[in-house]
Order: C-alpha cells, then structure tokens, then sequence
RNA sequence: GGACCUGUGGUGCAGCUCGGAGUGCACGCCGCCCUGUCAAGGCGGAGGUCGCGGGUUCAAAUCCCGUCAGGUCCGCCA
C-alpha cells in the first residue's frame, strides 16, 4: 500500500477534485504563502530556489530516503484506478517520474511542484530508456502552480508538426527538447566566444541600432524620428562604421556580439536580423585577424561538439573558384572542376566555342536517367549557361549527343578528366571563365551536396577576393565587399589601369559550403581612399556626404586596422545539425517577413502617425 | 519581381491522376474501467466552411482560374 498525502494548503485546494471545471480561469489563480515573498534568499545551488530543491534531472539514486520538492509541467499521466496514477514531471532538465493517486487531477502541461520521497524504482520497472529511470518520487504533496489547456500540438517528438503551428505557438515550441537545447548550444557558444575573445585581449563595446542613413549595400531598416519630422535613423546592416570609429578611438581590439538587420529578402539562411561576432582590431594584418577569428571559432567548435578541429586551411578565391566553381567551397565533395579550355582551343564544335570549357567528373554518373541530366542541363541553363554537355563513359568511349563532333583528342581530353573510368559520367560547360566555373560549381552541390550538418565540419578561409566585382549601369566599379577595404599591395598600379585584376585584401570563413563571415583590412590612408572612392565614381562631395565622420575622423590619426564579422545563427545551426536557423532562434519570421506569434508587422494607430509626422497614401 | 512545393477535425497523414454522401488511419481530447505504467491498456464518445473566392458540372476535397498563408530556390543580401 502506498501511502499517499496531498496538502491540501493555502494554493492547492481543488486538486482532489476529479470533475474538470467548467472554466479553466477559475483555478488559474495561485497565491503563493507570504513566507515565499518575505525574505532573500542565497541559494545553494544553481538548481535551488524557493520553490525547488533541485530539477528533474537531478533525482538520482544518491537521494533515496531524501524528501525533495521538483517543479515542471506535467509531461504525461498514466492513470491506473482511483489508487494509482504515474506523472512524469518535466523542467529542461529532463523528466522525473512521480507515484500520486489515481485520484488526482492534473493534466498535460500543468504546472506542478510535487514535494515527494527519492525512491527506488520497485523490481522490473525500472526504464533504462529515462535517465532517471532507476528512480521515483514516491508520497508526493503535489501543488497545481497553473492548469493548462490541451497543447494545440503535441511536445514529444513523435511527429514533426508544421513550422507554422510551432511558430504560431512558439512558447510552447520552446518547451521541446530540440529547441531548449538548440537555444542552449547558441547560448554556449555565445558564451564561449566572449570567453575567448577576453582572452584574446578584445573589449566588448555596444554600438548603436538607431543609425544614420548611408544609402549602400543592403537595403536598411528606417526608423522615423519625433523630434525631427522627415528625418530618418536606420537600424545597423552592421557595425562596420562604429567599429572602425573605434579603432581611431584607440580601442585596439574591440568586439560585439551585434544584432544587425538587413531589410531583404529572407531564406533558410537568411532573416532580416541576425547575430554577428564583430571584431576589429588595430595595428594588424590580415594573418593577425585570421588568427583571432581562427582562435574563436574553434574556441565555440570545442564547446558546441566537443572536439576542437585543426588548424583552419586556406585557399585563394581565384583557387576556389577554379576548382569549385563557388567562393564558399564545400571541402567535404571531393569532386572538382576541371579545365579544359587548351583542348578545345581550335575546336570546330560550336557548343564548345568559348574562352573556357570547364568539366567535372561524376563518378557512377553514368547511371544518371535522360530524365536527370535534362533536369541538371535545365538548371545548368537558368544559372546562364548556353547548355549543358553530358558524356557516359563506356567500355568502348563515349555515349553522347555530342560524341560524333568530336576528334579524336577531343575525345581523350573528355576521356581524361579527373581520371575518368568507366560508368563515370563527364559534365562540362563552356562559357566565359566566371560563368562557366558558376554553373559547374552549382551542379557540384546539386548532384552531391550533403545536408550542411552531415559529415565533418570542413572550415575554410577564402582569401583575395577581388575589390571591384563588376561595373554598374553607370559604368562605375561595384565594390565586391565595402569601400573602405584595402586593396592588395601588389595590386595598387592596377586600380586606374585594370581595376577588375585588383585583389583585395579581404577574406571569407567558410564552413560545408556557408559562408560564415567575411572581414577585411581597411583603408587608413586618404590617398588610397580617394583613388578608391574616384573608381567607384564616388565625387569627394558625395563621399563627405555619405562618409563624412569616416573620412574625418581619419584625419585624426587613424592605426591600420583590419577586422572580421561572422554569423552566430549560421555556426550554431550546424552545430546543432539544422539545415534552417529558424531552429536557433527563439523568434524567427517566416520567409515573408512576419511574426505568427505576435502578428508583426502591424498597421499603428493616427495617433502614432501623426507624432512621427507620417501620413499614409489612401488604400488602393 | 519570378519558379516550384504544400494547405483535409486540435496534431500528423491517406483520399485528389480516373469528380459520385466528409470516407479512412495514427496521435491528442472528453467520459467510464483499471494498484506498476512509462508510445500504458480496455470500452465508449465528441470534434470538419477539405485555406478562401469564383468557374465548369446533374454532382467538386478531387478539374479550371484567381487569391491568401507557409516552405525551398532565383533575383536581392556592399
């Protein structure tokens, strides 16, 4: 017989009723004894409050005998008669099972304090599959702290219920064991990374979300102003500006861990905020920044997964683009792209025509159904390409539309890449280099990408990346990165000559195929800024206008400086093995831009309106 | 701005190709039974504007058009 007492106390007296009321809000109210409010309390431990001993976890076989209070929701009841009931009792530690009578009312998700006796579980009812399976909480007094109503989905894990239910109810998404721990894991990192940026000798400084315009890059926030009708704050893309300001400030190493927003268009990958560590230091190179970066990363590496990888490889972007066709190549795909430009120097073949015939092998690709390569050749064509040629390899040579063009050295040449065998298949593209080396680089990852969480962590850093990415409609240079980054050394003479062959010095980390973060060292000089800003058809008056602090600032002494901004959502969720960072993020919006929670964004009031001095074109 | 996928009791699905009564499965929920369960079990029950609007048809969850919401991608993201 079990001996069983319920208190019936101060906040607890409807629990034997087994009727289920007619309004839950009857009984939602819980006032707690004034003893809980008098005093302060110095906790033993972490897990102690007022309330609680310790949390669910935490029963273990080392407190049997012992009388001890848990506090959760109630996870699951398992009801046997009116003299026997199971509640397994869960905080995010995990879930406790507890022995009250079957006569007791609580239901899924309530929230309970059970006060019970730490026993061991009888002979043959021990679950080996809970951590606190070899234990029970058994005489339980157990204290309703709220009822609930039923979940609109179900918290295990049995099914997976559709993003927009979870989101629409994300508190209660919260409460799952993958989003506690994802969170967690972001937490940890998050922790680790300031951890290792002290250490590194950098000091946190906030900077600020309410901004001034500077109408380049990515489209911004805008925030009206009260005090001053028609005018704009804009919320930070990033802190570059700030930071760099703070190098002139004689910060020498400064770091954040900075919410930036980007008013575009969202992806699983992408929402209009996000959390960058932010760093910049001074009297520095590209290799010193590398390092802190490196150190860092690795630094959350070892506290996410346990493992602290080795050292982070190198690789140039005209190396990454030549050989993955990407600027973020996934290092865990061994195959690779292929020149075969020199053999198709003089061909008669049209489709092959080009200044660069790129190929890739894909072994065992031979397989591939017609219905396969149509569908690679279709995408090879959205992403630019004039067409897509295909080759089995076979015993005898080679099974293509195109093989009866071909000469004979031709035919080796195809033959020959990458050591192609038979039942392999060959892909190539000709085009102009970039384009060619892009389309070959997608069908890469469309024919043997892994889900980004899958497999080793593969880190890279992307060096030299060209300054200037192309030419606008005006006819000016696009910076590939920001004005303010330095060219590379080597490369100044050619920024008047050749601006398009002028490396930069600037560097991309990425990680199985996501580009993390990228950094660069800044200008601190006025002359090269002002070779920059007049290649990029930037007038010194619209430079003052736009940069104006900047620049100014600079005349005051400005340390060479170079700096690096990676994205925590992205790291975390590949830590944590999701291919969206909706999954790490305790609030994301959906990929239009809203809040199912909360209903964001919402229409205000005229009042609102008129103190920011806006008003609203009439509807239609 | 564009392409594609999805939308069916609270949840997850099937039904849609080939139109014929809201048909089915699992979970959850409610009630009863049950003293060792833990994906508890048994019996019974409730719960639906098939996202929304229009069209075709004797008849639409099913076919057509439009629209809304969610997702993946392209553009965009210095």
């Amino acid at each position: 017989m079990i001996a069983v007492r319920l208190r019936l106390g101060t906040y607890a007296a409807p629990i034997l009723n087994r009727r289920r009321p007619a309004s839950l809000a009857t009984r939602s109210s819980t006032r707690l004894p004034n003893a809980y409010l008098s005093e302060v309390n110095m906790p033993q431990n972490v897990e102690t409050t007022t309330l609680r001993d310790l949390l669910c976890a935490s029963v273990n076989a080392e407190l049997v005998g012992r009388r001890v209070s848990v506090c959760g929701w109630v996870a699951k009841r398992r009801e046997h008669g009116e003299h026997l009931a199971f509640v397994d009792l869960r905080d995010y530690t995990g879930v406790v099972q507890c022995v009250v009578p079957g006569s007791l009312d609580v239901r899924s998700e309530y929230v309970v304090r059970v006060t019970g006796t730490v026993a061991r579980r009888p002979d043959g009812t021990v679950n080996e599959k809970l951590a606190t399976g070899h234990v029970e909480l058994t005489e339980c007094d157990v204290d309703v702290l709220s009822v609930a109503e039923p979940p609109p989905f179900q918290l295990d894990d049995r099914v997976d219920i559709d993003e927009q239910v979870r989101l629409r109810y994300r508190y209660l998404d919260l409460r799952r064991e993958k989003m506690q721990s994802n969170l967690r894991l972001r937490a940890k990192v998050n922790s680790s990374l300031r951890r290792s940026m002290e250490s590194q000798g950098f000091c946190e400084v906030e900077t600020p979300l309410l901004w001034a315009p500077t109408p380049e890059g990515a489209r911004e926030f805008v925030v009206p102003s009260r005090l001053r009708h028609g005018e704009f704050y804009v919320l930070p893309q990033s802190p570059q500006i700030a930071k760099q300001l703070l190098m002139v400030g004689g910060f020498d190493r400064y770091y954040q861990i900075a919410r930036c927003m980007r008013d575009e268009d969202l992806r699983a990958d992408r929402q209009f905020e996000f959390t960058q560590l932010d760093l910049e230091a001074s009297f520095v190179t590209q290799a010193d920044v590398l390092g802190f970066v490196t150190e860092a990363v690795l630094d959350a590496a070892e506290a996410a997964t346990g493992v602290r990888p080795g050292p982070i490889e190198t690789m140039t972007w005209k190396e990454a683009l030549d050989r993955y066709g990407t600027d973020k190549p996934d290092l865990r795909i061994g195959l690779t792209l292929h020149d075969l430009s020199s053999a198709f120097a003089t061909t008669d073949v049209k489709a092959f025509s080009a200044p660069t015939v790129k190929a890739i092998r894909v072994p065992g690709g031979a397989t591939f159904s017609r219905a396969r390569l149509d569908q690679l050749t279709d995408q090879a064509k959205s992403l630019g390409a004039k067409g897509l040629a295909w080759f089995r390899v076979t015993a005898s040579g080679l099974d293509s539309p195109l093989d009866r063009f071909l000469n004979d050295d031709e035919r080796t040449a195809v033959r020959g890449v990458d050591g192609a065998g038979e039942g392999d298949l060959v892909l190539i593209v000709a085009d102009e280099y970039e384009r060619a080396c892009k389309v070959l680089g997608a069908l890469r990852l469309a024919i043997a990408a892994p889900p980004v969480s899958e497999g080793p962590y593969r880190y890279l850093w992307v060096t030299e990346f060209p300054l200037f990415e192309g030419v606008d409609d005006d006819g000016n240079l696009v910076s590939a990165h920001h004005p303010f980054t330095m060219p590379h050394l080597d490369d100044l003479d050619l920024i008047e000559n050749d601006p398009l062959r002028v490396r930069s010095q600037s560097y991309d980390l990425v990680l199985n195929g996501w580009e993390l973060g990228s950094g660069s060292v800044r200008i601190h000089r006025a002359d090269v800024q002002s070779r920059i800003f007049k290649a990029l058809g930037i007038s010194d008056d619209e430079a003052q206008s736009r940069f104006g602090f900047l620049l100014g600032a600079f005349r005051y002494g400005a340390p060479p400086h170079a700096g690096f901004a990676f994205g925590i959502d992205r790291l975390v969720a590949i830590f944590a093995g999701e291919e969206n960072i909706r999954e790490v993020i305790a609030y994301p919006k959906t990929q239009s831009g809203t809040d199912l929670m909360t209903g964001a964004p919402k229409a205000i009031g005229e009042r609102q309106l008129r103190d920011l001095g806006l008003r609203l074109p009439p509807k239609g």
